[in-house]
DNA sequence: CGACACTTTGAAGACGATCAACGCCGGTGG
DNA sequence: CCACCGGCGTTGATCGTCTTCAAAGTGTCG
Protein backbone atom coordinates (compact mmCIF):
# COMPACT_ATOMS: atom_id res chain seq x y z
CA UNK A 1 0.00 0.00 0.00
CA UNK A 2 1.84 2.98 -1.35
CA UNK A 3 -0.35 5.97 -1.08
CA UNK A 4 -2.09 6.18 2.43
CA UNK A 5 -5.39 8.49 2.97
CA UNK A 6 -3.51 10.02 6.29
CA UNK A 7 -0.72 12.12 6.11
CA UNK A 8 2.37 11.31 8.39
CA UNK A 9 1.84 14.21 10.32
CA UNK A 10 -2.10 13.80 11.22
CA UNK A 11 -0.95 10.03 12.25
CA UNK A 12 1.56 11.33 14.47
CA UNK A 13 -0.54 13.60 16.60
CA UNK A 14 -3.13 10.94 17.59
CA UNK A 15 -2.81 9.90 20.90
CA UNK A 16 -4.20 6.63 20.47
CA UNK A 17 -1.37 5.36 19.05
CA UNK A 18 0.78 7.30 21.18
CA UNK A 19 3.75 4.65 22.81
CA UNK A 20 3.53 1.95 20.19
CA UNK A 21 6.57 1.39 17.91
CA UNK A 22 5.52 2.83 14.08
CA UNK A 23 5.79 -1.01 13.24
CA UNK A 24 2.85 -1.66 15.36
CA UNK A 25 1.38 1.93 14.86
CA UNK A 26 1.61 0.67 11.20
CA UNK A 27 0.68 -2.72 11.06
CA UNK A 28 -3.08 -2.03 13.29
CA UNK A 29 -3.32 1.00 10.43
CA UNK A 30 -3.75 -0.81 7.60
CA UNK A 31 -5.76 -3.09 8.66
CA UNK A 32 -7.91 0.03 8.32
CA UNK A 33 -10.69 0.40 5.38
CA UNK A 34 -10.63 3.87 3.59
CA UNK A 35 -13.96 5.48 2.47
CA UNK A 36 -15.61 8.66 1.54
CA UNK A 37 -18.98 10.43 2.03
CA UNK A 38 -20.30 13.13 0.36
CA UNK A 39 -21.42 16.24 2.52
CA UNK A 40 -24.64 15.97 3.41
CA UNK A 41 -24.51 12.15 3.59
CA UNK A 42 -24.53 9.92 6.86
CA UNK A 43 -21.86 7.83 8.14
CA UNK A 44 -24.45 6.37 10.20
CA UNK A 45 -28.00 6.31 11.72
CA UNK A 46 -29.08 6.69 15.16
CA UNK A 47 -30.51 2.92 16.44
CA UNK A 48 -28.31 1.32 13.47
CA UNK A 49 -26.61 -1.82 14.63
CA UNK A 50 -23.14 -0.59 15.87
CA UNK A 51 -20.46 -1.90 12.86
CA UNK A 52 -17.33 -0.10 13.04
CA UNK A 53 -14.61 2.18 14.71
CA UNK A 54 -13.68 5.73 12.73
CA UNK A 55 -11.20 7.73 12.53
CA UNK A 56 -11.58 10.43 10.50
CA UNK A 57 -8.87 11.77 7.90
CA UNK A 58 -10.49 14.71 6.85
CA UNK A 59 -13.57 16.66 6.64
CA UNK A 60 -15.95 17.39 9.51
CA UNK A 61 -18.83 14.97 10.62
CA UNK A 62 -21.68 16.14 12.88
CA UNK A 63 -22.76 14.02 15.98
CA UNK A 64 -26.41 14.65 16.46
CA UNK A 65 -29.71 13.23 17.80
CA UNK A 66 -33.52 14.01 17.91
CA UNK A 67 -35.35 13.97 20.78
CA UNK A 68 -39.31 12.35 20.29
CA UNK A 69 -40.39 16.05 19.32
CA UNK A 70 -38.02 16.03 15.82
CA UNK A 71 -35.74 18.62 17.33
CA UNK A 72 -32.58 17.73 16.85
CA UNK A 73 -29.33 18.33 19.34
CA UNK A 74 -25.70 18.33 18.18
CA UNK A 75 -23.63 16.47 20.32
CA UNK A 76 -20.60 16.89 18.68
CA UNK A 77 -18.26 18.21 15.86
CA UNK A 78 -15.53 16.17 15.13
CA UNK A 79 -12.39 17.05 12.76
CA UNK A 80 -9.58 14.99 11.19
CA UNK A 81 -7.85 13.18 13.71
CA UNK A 82 -10.93 12.41 16.09
CA UNK A 83 -12.52 9.52 16.35
CA UNK A 84 -16.03 7.63 16.21
CA UNK A 85 -17.91 4.96 17.92
CA UNK A 86 -15.20 3.79 20.80
CA UNK A 87 -17.74 4.13 23.61
CA UNK A 88 -20.44 2.66 21.38
CA UNK A 89 -18.32 -0.35 20.48
CA UNK A 90 -16.69 -0.92 24.14
CA UNK A 91 -20.40 -0.58 25.29
CA UNK A 92 -22.63 -3.44 25.78
CA UNK A 93 -25.10 -1.66 23.94
CA UNK A 94 -25.14 -2.48 20.21
CA UNK A 95 -27.04 0.40 18.21
CA UNK A 96 -25.77 3.92 17.73
CA UNK A 97 -26.77 6.20 19.75
CA UNK A 98 -26.73 9.42 17.20
CA UNK A 99 -26.55 9.77 13.90
CA UNK A 100 -23.04 10.57 11.82
CA UNK A 101 -23.54 13.41 9.12
CA UNK A 102 -20.55 14.38 7.00
CA UNK A 103 -21.07 18.14 7.30
CA UNK A 104 -18.13 18.48 4.00
CA UNK A 105 -17.06 16.00 1.83
CA UNK A 106 -15.03 13.27 4.36
CA UNK A 107 -12.76 10.70 4.47
CA UNK A 108 -12.54 8.05 7.30
CA UNK A 109 -10.85 5.07 8.13
CA UNK A 110 -12.95 2.27 8.85
CA UNK A 111 -11.81 -0.52 11.24
CA UNK A 112 -14.08 -3.34 12.54
CA UNK A 113 -15.20 -3.73 15.95
CA UNK A 114 -12.90 -6.66 16.28
CA UNK A 115 -9.77 -4.93 15.31
CA UNK A 116 -10.63 -2.09 18.33
CA UNK A 117 -11.24 -4.37 21.00
CA UNK A 118 -8.41 -6.99 19.69
CA UNK A 119 -5.60 -4.21 19.33
CA UNK A 120 -7.00 -3.19 23.14
CA UNK A 121 -6.01 -6.34 23.60
CA UNK A 122 -2.77 -7.22 22.39
CA UNK A 123 -1.10 -3.79 23.19
CA UNK A 124 -0.96 -2.37 26.55
CA UNK A 125 -0.17 0.96 25.72
CA UNK A 126 -3.11 0.86 22.78
CA UNK A 127 -5.44 0.08 25.86
CA UNK A 128 -4.37 2.82 28.16
CA UNK A 129 -4.76 5.54 25.28
CA UNK A 130 -8.07 4.26 24.54
CA UNK A 131 -9.09 4.26 28.11
CA UNK A 132 -8.22 7.90 28.55
CA UNK A 133 -9.74 8.75 25.88
CA UNK A 134 -12.83 7.14 26.69
CA UNK A 135 -12.28 8.72 29.88
CA UNK A 136 -11.98 11.97 28.72
CA UNK A 137 -15.03 12.53 26.64
CA UNK A 138 -16.60 11.20 30.05
CA UNK A 139 -15.68 13.90 32.16
CA UNK A 140 -15.98 16.38 29.61
CA UNK A 141 -19.74 15.20 28.74
CA UNK A 142 -20.34 15.59 32.16
CA UNK A 143 -18.52 18.93 32.56
CA UNK A 144 -21.01 20.33 30.41
CA UNK A 145 -23.69 18.33 31.74
CA UNK A 146 -23.03 20.43 35.11
CA UNK A 147 -23.21 23.63 32.49
CA UNK A 148 -26.45 23.09 31.75
CA UNK A 149 -27.92 22.39 34.86
CA UNK A 150 -26.06 25.42 36.52
CA UNK A 151 -25.38 28.28 34.28
CA UNK A 152 -28.12 30.44 32.85
CA UNK A 153 -27.68 30.56 28.32
CA UNK A 154 -25.94 33.77 28.46
CA UNK A 155 -22.98 31.97 30.70
CA UNK A 156 -23.02 28.85 28.52
CA UNK A 157 -22.45 31.22 25.43
CA UNK A 158 -19.59 32.65 27.00
CA UNK A 159 -18.27 29.55 28.17
CA UNK A 160 -18.26 28.41 24.60
CA UNK A 161 -16.72 31.39 22.73
CA UNK A 162 -14.23 31.57 24.87
CA UNK A 163 -13.52 27.94 24.72
CA UNK A 164 -14.04 28.11 21.18
CA UNK A 165 -11.27 30.42 20.79
CA UNK A 166 -8.62 28.73 22.87
CA UNK A 167 -9.26 25.40 20.90
CA UNK A 168 -9.36 26.93 17.70
CA UNK A 169 -6.56 28.90 18.08
CA UNK A 170 -8.40 32.12 17.45
CA UNK A 171 -7.32 35.44 18.10
CA UNK A 172 -9.71 36.83 21.02
CA UNK A 173 -9.34 40.47 19.50
CA UNK A 174 -11.43 39.62 16.28
CA UNK A 175 -12.62 36.31 15.23
CA UNK A 176 -15.14 34.86 12.58
CA UNK A 177 -17.42 31.82 14.06
CA UNK A 178 -16.46 29.31 12.66
CA UNK A 179 -19.86 27.46 12.63
CA UNK A 180 -23.14 29.00 12.01
CA UNK A 181 -25.30 30.20 14.89
CA UNK A 182 -28.14 27.79 14.53
CA UNK A 183 -25.10 24.66 14.83
CA UNK A 184 -23.96 26.65 17.93
CA UNK A 185 -27.40 26.99 19.80
CA UNK A 186 -28.20 23.46 18.60
CA UNK A 187 -24.77 22.52 20.92
CA UNK A 188 -25.51 24.36 23.01
CA UNK A 189 -29.33 22.88 23.63
CA UNK A 190 -30.80 25.73 23.33
CA UNK A 191 -33.24 27.40 20.95
CA UNK A 192 -31.71 29.88 18.48
CA UNK A 193 -33.65 32.64 19.67
CA UNK A 194 -32.18 31.92 22.90
CA UNK A 195 -29.13 32.08 21.57
CA UNK A 196 -29.83 35.42 19.69
CA UNK A 197 -30.77 37.23 23.04
CA UNK A 198 -27.87 35.54 24.71
CA UNK A 199 -25.67 37.18 22.43
CA UNK A 200 -27.09 40.84 23.28
CA UNK A 201 -26.67 40.29 26.67
CA UNK A 202 -22.99 39.51 26.23
CA UNK A 203 -22.15 42.64 24.75
CA UNK A 204 -22.03 43.90 28.47
CA UNK A 205 -19.92 41.44 29.59
CA UNK A 206 -16.91 42.28 27.12
CA UNK A 207 -17.94 39.99 24.36
CA UNK A 208 -19.27 41.71 21.32
CA UNK A 209 -20.42 39.73 18.68
CA UNK A 210 -22.01 41.18 15.38
CA UNK A 211 -22.65 39.50 12.62
CA UNK A 212 -20.21 36.17 12.50
CA UNK A 213 -17.72 38.73 14.08
CA UNK A 214 -16.81 37.99 17.58
CA UNK A 215 -14.40 40.13 19.71
CA UNK A 216 -13.59 39.27 23.31
CA UNK A 217 -11.94 41.61 25.70
CA UNK A 218 -11.20 39.51 28.39
CA UNK A 219 -9.73 36.02 28.09
CA UNK A 220 -7.16 35.86 31.44
CA UNK A 221 -9.07 32.69 32.80
CA UNK A 222 -9.46 31.06 29.93
CA UNK A 223 -7.25 28.34 30.76
CA UNK A 224 -9.34 26.61 33.93
CA UNK A 225 -12.08 25.93 31.65
CA UNK A 226 -10.01 23.82 29.22
CA UNK A 227 -8.08 21.53 32.17
CA UNK A 228 -11.19 21.49 33.90
CA UNK A 229 -11.71 21.90 37.77
CA UNK A 230 -13.78 20.79 40.77
CA UNK A 231 -15.76 24.35 41.25
CA UNK A 232 -17.62 25.11 37.46
CA UNK A 233 -17.02 28.85 38.27
CA UNK A 234 -13.67 28.04 38.51
CA UNK A 235 -13.69 26.10 35.43
CA UNK A 236 -15.22 29.22 33.76
CA UNK A 237 -14.69 32.44 33.91
CA UNK A 238 -17.32 34.71 32.47
CA UNK A 239 -19.27 32.02 34.44
CA UNK A 240 -18.39 33.75 37.75
CA UNK A 241 -18.59 37.27 36.50
CA UNK A 242 -21.90 36.86 35.21
CA UNK A 243 -23.03 35.67 38.30
CA UNK A 244 -22.00 38.39 40.23
CA UNK A 245 -23.25 40.67 37.61
CA UNK A 246 -26.70 38.58 38.29
CA UNK A 247 -26.68 38.76 41.87
CA UNK A 248 -25.60 42.59 41.66
CA UNK A 249 -28.79 43.38 39.77
CA UNK A 250 -30.86 41.29 42.45
CA UNK A 251 -29.00 43.48 45.08
CA UNK A 252 -30.28 46.61 43.35
CA UNK A 253 -33.73 45.95 42.92
CA UNK B 1 -3.85 -13.53 54.19
CA UNK B 2 -6.25 -16.22 56.01
CA UNK B 3 -9.35 -13.76 56.40
CA UNK B 4 -10.78 -11.47 53.18
CA UNK B 5 -12.77 -8.25 53.20
CA UNK B 6 -14.67 -9.48 50.12
CA UNK B 7 -16.40 -12.52 50.09
CA UNK B 8 -16.30 -14.82 46.94
CA UNK B 9 -19.56 -14.70 45.91
CA UNK B 10 -19.23 -11.02 45.44
CA UNK B 11 -15.74 -10.99 43.98
CA UNK B 12 -17.10 -13.46 41.22
CA UNK B 13 -19.85 -11.18 40.62
CA UNK B 14 -17.69 -8.26 39.94
CA UNK B 15 -17.79 -8.02 36.13
CA UNK B 16 -14.09 -5.91 35.87
CA UNK B 17 -12.86 -9.32 36.66
CA UNK B 18 -14.65 -11.83 34.13
CA UNK B 19 -12.33 -13.02 31.97
CA UNK B 20 -9.67 -13.75 34.38
CA UNK B 21 -8.21 -16.65 36.01
CA UNK B 22 -8.65 -17.31 39.79
CA UNK B 23 -4.97 -17.14 40.17
CA UNK B 24 -4.65 -13.98 37.92
CA UNK B 25 -7.85 -12.77 39.93
CA UNK B 26 -6.66 -13.40 43.28
CA UNK B 27 -2.87 -11.77 42.54
CA UNK B 28 -4.31 -8.61 41.61
CA UNK B 29 -6.83 -8.73 44.36
CA UNK B 30 -4.46 -9.02 47.31
CA UNK B 31 -2.30 -5.84 46.43
CA UNK B 32 -5.24 -3.93 47.38
CA UNK B 33 -5.30 -2.07 51.50
CA UNK B 34 -8.77 -2.92 53.04
CA UNK B 35 -9.89 0.24 55.00
CA UNK B 36 -13.32 1.29 56.68
CA UNK B 37 -15.03 4.55 57.03
CA UNK B 38 -17.43 5.33 59.82
CA UNK B 39 -20.66 6.75 58.63
CA UNK B 40 -20.46 9.91 57.90
CA UNK B 41 -16.78 10.31 56.66
CA UNK B 42 -15.08 11.57 53.20
CA UNK B 43 -13.09 8.88 50.98
CA UNK B 44 -12.08 11.96 49.54
CA UNK B 45 -13.05 15.30 48.45
CA UNK B 46 -13.75 17.35 45.47
CA UNK B 47 -10.52 18.76 43.96
CA UNK B 48 -8.15 16.43 46.10
CA UNK B 49 -5.28 14.89 44.12
CA UNK B 50 -6.77 11.32 42.67
CA UNK B 51 -4.72 9.02 44.68
CA UNK B 52 -6.53 5.31 44.77
CA UNK B 53 -8.82 3.23 43.09
CA UNK B 54 -11.52 1.80 45.53
CA UNK B 55 -13.41 -1.35 45.23
CA UNK B 56 -16.48 -1.06 47.81
CA UNK B 57 -17.40 -4.40 49.69
CA UNK B 58 -19.60 -3.09 52.37
CA UNK B 59 -21.83 -0.01 52.74
CA UNK B 60 -23.28 3.16 50.73
CA UNK B 61 -21.30 5.61 48.99
CA UNK B 62 -22.73 8.86 47.93
CA UNK B 63 -20.70 10.67 45.16
CA UNK B 64 -22.03 14.30 45.07
CA UNK B 65 -20.33 17.76 43.78
CA UNK B 66 -21.32 21.07 45.22
CA UNK B 67 -21.48 24.10 42.92
CA UNK B 68 -20.45 27.79 43.11
CA UNK B 69 -23.47 28.39 45.28
CA UNK B 70 -23.54 25.24 47.48
CA UNK B 71 -26.23 23.48 46.17
CA UNK B 72 -25.35 19.47 46.42
CA UNK B 73 -26.10 17.77 43.43
CA UNK B 74 -25.60 13.96 43.64
CA UNK B 75 -23.86 12.36 41.50
CA UNK B 76 -24.29 8.27 42.04
CA UNK B 77 -24.94 6.13 45.36
CA UNK B 78 -22.45 3.47 45.08
CA UNK B 79 -23.50 -0.09 46.52
CA UNK B 80 -20.93 -3.17 47.29
CA UNK B 81 -19.49 -4.36 44.21
CA UNK B 82 -19.14 -0.95 42.63
CA UNK B 83 -16.13 0.90 41.95
CA UNK B 84 -15.01 4.52 42.75
CA UNK B 85 -12.46 6.44 40.17
CA UNK B 86 -11.44 4.25 37.59
CA UNK B 87 -12.23 7.46 34.67
CA UNK B 88 -10.56 9.97 36.84
CA UNK B 89 -7.40 7.49 36.81
CA UNK B 90 -7.52 7.03 33.10
CA UNK B 91 -8.24 10.60 32.21
CA UNK B 92 -4.85 12.76 32.71
CA UNK B 93 -7.30 14.91 35.15
CA UNK B 94 -5.06 14.87 38.44
CA UNK B 95 -7.92 15.81 40.85
CA UNK B 96 -11.21 14.77 42.57
CA UNK B 97 -14.14 15.70 40.48
CA UNK B 98 -16.33 14.59 43.28
CA UNK B 99 -17.06 14.46 47.42
CA UNK B 100 -17.00 10.61 48.15
CA UNK B 101 -19.04 10.34 51.36
CA UNK B 102 -19.61 7.21 53.35
CA UNK B 103 -23.62 7.05 53.82
CA UNK B 104 -23.02 4.09 55.93
CA UNK B 105 -20.14 2.39 57.53
CA UNK B 106 -18.10 1.36 54.77
CA UNK B 107 -15.45 -1.18 53.71
CA UNK B 108 -13.63 -0.56 50.29
CA UNK B 109 -10.36 -2.22 48.95
CA UNK B 110 -7.97 0.63 47.84
CA UNK B 111 -5.59 -0.09 44.99
CA UNK B 112 -2.91 2.27 43.51
CA UNK B 113 -3.61 3.98 40.28
CA UNK B 114 -0.18 1.92 39.36
CA UNK B 115 -1.84 -0.85 40.22
CA UNK B 116 -5.36 -0.05 38.23
CA UNK B 117 -2.65 0.58 34.35
CA UNK B 118 -1.00 -2.13 35.17
CA UNK B 119 -3.18 -4.37 35.55
CA UNK B 120 -5.09 -2.76 32.14
CA UNK B 121 -1.59 -3.36 30.50
CA UNK B 122 -0.81 -6.59 31.57
CA UNK B 123 -4.03 -8.16 30.89
CA UNK B 124 -6.33 -7.82 28.17
CA UNK B 125 -9.78 -9.56 29.52
CA UNK B 126 -9.16 -6.72 32.47
CA UNK B 127 -8.64 -4.02 30.13
CA UNK B 128 -11.63 -4.89 28.06
CA UNK B 129 -13.66 -5.24 31.02
CA UNK B 130 -12.47 -1.68 32.18
CA UNK B 131 -13.23 0.02 28.90
CA UNK B 132 -16.89 -1.66 29.13
CA UNK B 133 -17.15 0.24 32.37
CA UNK B 134 -16.20 3.37 31.94
CA UNK B 135 -17.67 3.37 28.39
CA UNK B 136 -21.17 1.74 29.90
CA UNK B 137 -20.77 4.49 32.90
CA UNK B 138 -20.54 7.31 30.25
CA UNK B 139 -23.50 6.24 28.25
CA UNK B 140 -25.51 6.11 31.31
CA UNK B 141 -24.35 9.62 31.85
CA UNK B 142 -25.34 10.81 28.44
CA UNK B 143 -28.91 9.59 28.78
CA UNK B 144 -29.45 11.08 31.85
CA UNK B 145 -28.04 14.48 30.45
CA UNK B 146 -30.74 14.19 27.81
CA UNK B 147 -33.51 13.03 29.73
CA UNK B 148 -32.77 15.87 32.33
CA UNK B 149 -33.02 18.43 28.99
CA UNK B 150 -36.04 16.99 27.67
CA UNK B 151 -37.88 15.38 30.18
CA UNK B 152 -40.13 17.51 32.58
CA UNK B 153 -39.77 16.90 36.50
CA UNK B 154 -42.84 14.26 36.44
CA UNK B 155 -41.29 12.56 33.77
CA UNK B 156 -38.03 12.40 35.69
CA UNK B 157 -39.17 10.81 38.43
CA UNK B 158 -41.33 8.42 36.70
CA UNK B 159 -38.10 7.04 34.79
CA UNK B 160 -36.30 6.88 38.16
CA UNK B 161 -39.03 5.36 40.13
CA UNK B 162 -39.12 2.42 37.67
CA UNK B 163 -35.55 2.23 37.27
CA UNK B 164 -35.45 2.05 41.05
CA UNK B 165 -37.69 -0.83 40.78
CA UNK B 166 -36.05 -2.78 37.97
CA UNK B 167 -32.66 -2.29 39.09
CA UNK B 168 -33.61 -2.80 43.13
CA UNK B 169 -35.93 -5.73 42.39
CA UNK B 170 -38.54 -4.24 44.13
CA UNK B 171 -42.23 -5.61 44.04
CA UNK B 172 -44.34 -2.57 41.87
CA UNK B 173 -46.98 -3.47 43.66
CA UNK B 174 -45.87 -1.64 46.64
CA UNK B 175 -42.31 -0.73 48.03
CA UNK B 176 -41.00 1.13 50.53
CA UNK B 177 -38.14 4.19 48.77
CA UNK B 178 -34.15 3.01 49.49
CA UNK B 179 -33.52 6.67 50.15
CA UNK B 180 -34.89 9.93 51.40
CA UNK B 181 -36.77 12.19 49.37
CA UNK B 182 -34.21 14.64 49.76
CA UNK B 183 -31.75 12.44 47.95
CA UNK B 184 -33.62 11.18 45.46
CA UNK B 185 -34.72 15.08 44.62
CA UNK B 186 -30.98 15.95 44.46
CA UNK B 187 -29.79 12.57 42.30
CA UNK B 188 -32.25 13.78 39.96
CA UNK B 189 -30.88 17.50 39.90
CA UNK B 190 -33.88 19.08 41.11
CA UNK B 191 -35.38 20.68 44.06
CA UNK B 192 -36.97 19.43 46.71
CA UNK B 193 -40.38 21.26 46.11
CA UNK B 194 -40.35 20.44 42.39
CA UNK B 195 -39.58 16.56 43.48
CA UNK B 196 -42.65 16.62 45.93
CA UNK B 197 -44.59 18.28 43.59
CA UNK B 198 -43.78 15.68 40.82
CA UNK B 199 -45.06 12.94 42.99
CA UNK B 200 -48.36 14.29 43.13
CA UNK B 201 -48.52 14.71 39.42
CA UNK B 202 -47.91 10.88 39.13
CA UNK B 203 -51.16 10.12 41.07
CA UNK B 204 -52.91 10.67 37.73
CA UNK B 205 -50.16 8.17 36.17
CA UNK B 206 -50.48 4.87 38.05
CA UNK B 207 -47.54 5.51 40.16
CA UNK B 208 -48.97 6.39 43.96
CA UNK B 209 -46.63 7.82 46.20
CA UNK B 210 -47.85 8.31 50.34
CA UNK B 211 -44.83 8.91 52.62
CA UNK B 212 -42.04 6.16 51.29
CA UNK B 213 -44.18 4.00 50.20
CA UNK B 214 -44.72 3.27 46.16
CA UNK B 215 -47.04 1.59 44.05
CA UNK B 216 -46.44 1.45 40.09
CA UNK B 217 -49.07 -0.13 38.37
CA UNK B 218 -47.83 -0.54 35.07
CA UNK B 219 -44.11 -1.92 34.68
CA UNK B 220 -45.03 -3.08 31.36
CA UNK B 221 -42.52 -1.85 29.10
CA UNK B 222 -39.84 -0.67 31.78
CA UNK B 223 -36.76 -3.09 30.43
CA UNK B 224 -36.30 -0.67 27.59
CA UNK B 225 -35.46 2.32 29.63
CA UNK B 226 -32.46 -0.17 31.52
CA UNK B 227 -31.04 -1.27 28.16
CA UNK B 228 -31.07 2.04 26.56
CA UNK B 229 -32.31 2.85 23.25
CA UNK B 230 -31.93 5.32 20.55
CA UNK B 231 -34.98 7.44 21.34
CA UNK B 232 -36.01 8.60 24.81
CA UNK B 233 -39.18 8.10 25.02
CA UNK B 234 -38.69 4.57 23.97
CA UNK B 235 -36.55 4.55 26.65
CA UNK B 236 -38.70 5.39 29.14
CA UNK B 237 -42.37 4.09 29.14
CA UNK B 238 -43.88 6.82 31.00
CA UNK B 239 -42.24 9.34 29.48
CA UNK B 240 -44.26 8.59 26.53
CA UNK B 241 -47.24 7.98 28.29
CA UNK B 242 -46.98 11.61 30.29
CA UNK B 243 -46.31 12.96 27.00
CA UNK B 244 -49.22 12.20 25.33
CA UNK B 245 -51.46 13.03 27.99
CA UNK B 246 -49.53 16.56 28.38
CA UNK B 247 -50.20 17.27 24.50
CA UNK B 248 -53.62 16.18 25.05
CA UNK B 249 -54.11 18.44 27.51
CA UNK B 250 -52.82 20.95 25.46
CA UNK B 251 -55.27 20.22 22.86
CA UNK B 252 -58.13 20.44 24.48
CA UNK B 253 -57.20 24.21 26.12
C1' DC C 1 -44.34 17.10 75.55
C1' DG C 2 -41.02 19.45 72.82
C1' DA C 3 -37.16 19.63 69.67
C1' DC C 4 -35.75 18.65 65.36
C1' DA C 5 -35.33 16.78 60.77
C1' DC C 6 -37.95 15.94 56.93
C1' DT C 7 -41.68 16.95 53.85
C1' DT C 8 -45.61 19.41 51.95
C1' DT C 9 -48.01 23.44 50.27
C1' DG C 10 -48.61 28.23 48.69
C1' DA C 11 -47.30 32.41 46.18
C1' DA C 12 -44.12 35.01 43.51
C1' DG C 13 -40.56 35.38 40.23
C1' DA C 14 -36.99 34.11 36.67
C1' DC C 15 -35.92 31.81 32.71
C1' DG C 16 -36.23 29.52 28.46
C1' DA C 17 -39.43 27.67 24.85
C1' DT C 18 -42.75 28.71 21.60
C1' DC C 19 -45.26 31.22 18.14
C1' DA C 20 -45.33 34.92 15.02
C1' DA C 21 -43.59 38.60 12.31
C1' DC C 22 -39.99 40.78 10.11
C1' DG C 23 -35.29 41.93 8.02
C1' DC C 24 -31.43 40.43 5.48
C1' DC C 25 -29.06 38.13 1.96
C1' DG C 26 -27.86 35.07 -2.02
C1' DG C 27 -29.57 32.55 -5.69
C1' DT C 28 -32.78 31.43 -9.44
C1' DG C 29 -35.64 32.23 -13.15
C1' DG C 30 -38.27 35.17 -15.96
C1' DC D 1 -32.40 43.75 -14.33
C1' DC D 2 -35.88 42.73 -11.36
C1' DA D 3 -39.13 39.75 -8.81
C1' DC D 4 -39.47 35.95 -6.09
C1' DC D 5 -38.06 32.60 -2.93
C1' DG D 6 -35.77 30.08 0.81
C1' DG D 7 -32.45 29.91 4.43
C1' DC D 8 -30.87 32.34 8.27
C1' DG D 9 -31.09 35.44 12.06
C1' DT D 10 -33.45 38.97 14.98
C1' DT D 11 -37.08 40.79 17.85
C1' DG D 12 -41.48 40.91 20.40
C1' DA D 13 -45.20 38.77 23.16
C1' DT D 14 -46.88 35.01 25.65
C1' DC D 15 -46.79 30.84 28.25
C1' DG D 16 -45.32 26.87 31.08
C1' DT D 17 -42.05 25.08 34.21
C1' DC D 18 -38.83 25.18 37.75
C1' DT D 19 -36.73 27.77 41.55
C1' DT D 20 -37.08 30.49 45.49
C1' DC D 21 -38.85 32.12 49.72
C1' DA D 22 -42.06 31.44 53.34
C1' DA D 23 -44.98 28.91 56.34
C1' DA D 24 -47.10 25.09 58.03
C1' DG D 25 -47.55 20.05 58.57
C1' DT D 26 -45.73 15.28 59.90
C1' DG D 27 -42.98 12.11 62.08
C1' DT D 28 -39.57 10.37 65.39
C1' DC D 29 -36.93 10.30 69.49
C1' DG D 30 -35.32 12.03 73.67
Amino acid sequence: MKQSAISPELVKSIPLFSGLTEQERDGLLKEGRIRSWRRGQLLFRCGDAVACFYLVTAGVVQLYRENPHGKQKTLDVLEPGQTLCADEIMDACRTHRANALAMEDTVAMEFTQAWLKDAARRHGAFALNLLSLIAQRARLAELEAEHQASMSAAQLVACFLQRLCVLHELDPRGFTLPYSKTLIASRLGMELETFSRALAKLKEQGITVAGTHVIIDDLTRIERYTCGSCSVSDACATHGALEKRTQDKQARA
